[in-house]
DNA sequence: CGGGCGGTTGATTTGTGTCAAGGAGGGTGG
DNA sequence: CCACCCTCCTTGACACAAATCAACCGCCCG
């Protein structure tokens, strides 16, 4: 007799923002897929500096990222109010044949964090602070669902501009000036929560002209 | 009755240097463990440049990268005179029950592969080249046992410095120079095909000063 | 011998980090 | 309701590491 996974799934929530849903050297025996809300993974080092390795929206699986450790090794911080559900992966075996199905789905979702990751090293190092921008928000918007009249993209940002520079391997600083620059060739308008993609063909232009050439299939 | 792994599994090779054990858009149908050589993962873009992103030694495995995809998204390039065994998936439903002990090993090693780019992306942007160098040295020697007679340690490379330099994400005159300066330093000694490393305590001081002292624990 | 590739070196530019300062917004307490 | 503070964000002047451009060497291989 085979019981279904959603027995052993439950919902956790709401947490509000600034709220951890697990943080480093808790024991790892979930992953959480999240239901609503944003979601950052954060390192803290010795001196007290937060380092972003990704935000989760919607959809999301987190807690990947530490499989195969003993603890999770990032702090999970939610953005906003957020809705996660539970998936404990200790009871898994008493689900029966249908444990190949659920590790199938988690190779799945891991495979896809490696292509991730595995872009994320290729290619972000070959474009400029502008261009990581640019690719960040173009990230958003594909995630993040924004309703979209003619071309014009309003996009909320959850997130400090400082969790966005930490992101993207930046100063706080250069973030700024990056946004400026884009600003004035047209190509946004910044806000402090908000960016609102003026011309998104130029956008979509500046990401694929790498100083390398690199990827340019990818546009 | 359960059929053995060890069925599925054939031996291939030799591939001699230069040649592709699979190549980009190749229908993924297999992993691949490395037996005994070295390999290199490289995407090509419509420049014709190549761009690395990693380097394989007996006993990694090969074509995780592509999980999740319907083809090979990399060039699995032998670097040496390489033989492999072939871990065909698609047969693998056959194994029955023992699937799932397969499945975990994958995960496991998606797992490891997860850890490992995430931190490439966390630690290798807080990084000079000097550093980084130092960081790829290491790595080799954990890999590739060297024999060590006291704490000399002498490194063969076998990629070039085009490769490493594409790897770690800087330019092939920058790791020239960087070389230089460690060496000018006496942390290491140049050579073509080789690095000897000096003084390892101080190349373990040098990597562990990154700027904004990010992870001083790792060391 | 000659061509090509990998590697090295030098002169110069440039992007982004650094340091220092100030501003805007939101929350808290009087 | 205002004053204060704190955090996030922005701006400017400056420094520096690494990219760029150009040239050259040495090795391998046809």
């Amino acid at each position: 007799m085979m019981r279904d996974v959603s027995t052993l799934i439950q919902s956790k929530g709401p947490y509000e923002t600034g709220e951890r849903i697990y943080k480093i050297q808790d024991q790892f025996k979930s992953l959480f897929i999240i239901k609503s809300g944003v979601v950052k993974l954060e390192k803290v080092d010795n001196d007290g500096n937060s380092h972003i390795s990704g935000f989760y929206f919607p959809g999301d699986v987190i807690g990947l990222e530490s499989i195969g450790d003993e603890q999770y090794n990032y702090n999970a911080i939610a953005l906003e109010k957020t809705w996660v559900c539970e998936i404990p992966l200790d009871r898994l075996e008493s689900l029966g044949q249908s444990i190949i199905a659920v590790q199938q789905t988690i190779i799945t979702l891991l495979g896809k964090r490696v292509h991730q990751a595995d872009d994320m090293l290729t290619r972000g190092r070959y474009l400029s602070s502008e261009q990581r921008l640019l690719v960040f928000f173009e990230m958003l918007c594909k995630r993040y669902f924004i309703q979209t009249i003619d071309s014009k993209k309003k996009l909320h940002l959850p997130m400090s501009k400082v969790d966005i520079a930490s992101y993207l391997g930046m100063r706080p600083e250069s973030v700024s000036r990056a946004l400026r620059n884009l600003q004035n060739q047209g190509v946004i308008q910044n806000h402090l929560k908000t960016i609102e993609i003026k011309d998104l063909n130029v956008a979509k232009k500046m990401i694929c002209k790498s100083r390398w050439g690199l990827l340019r299939d990818k546009c």
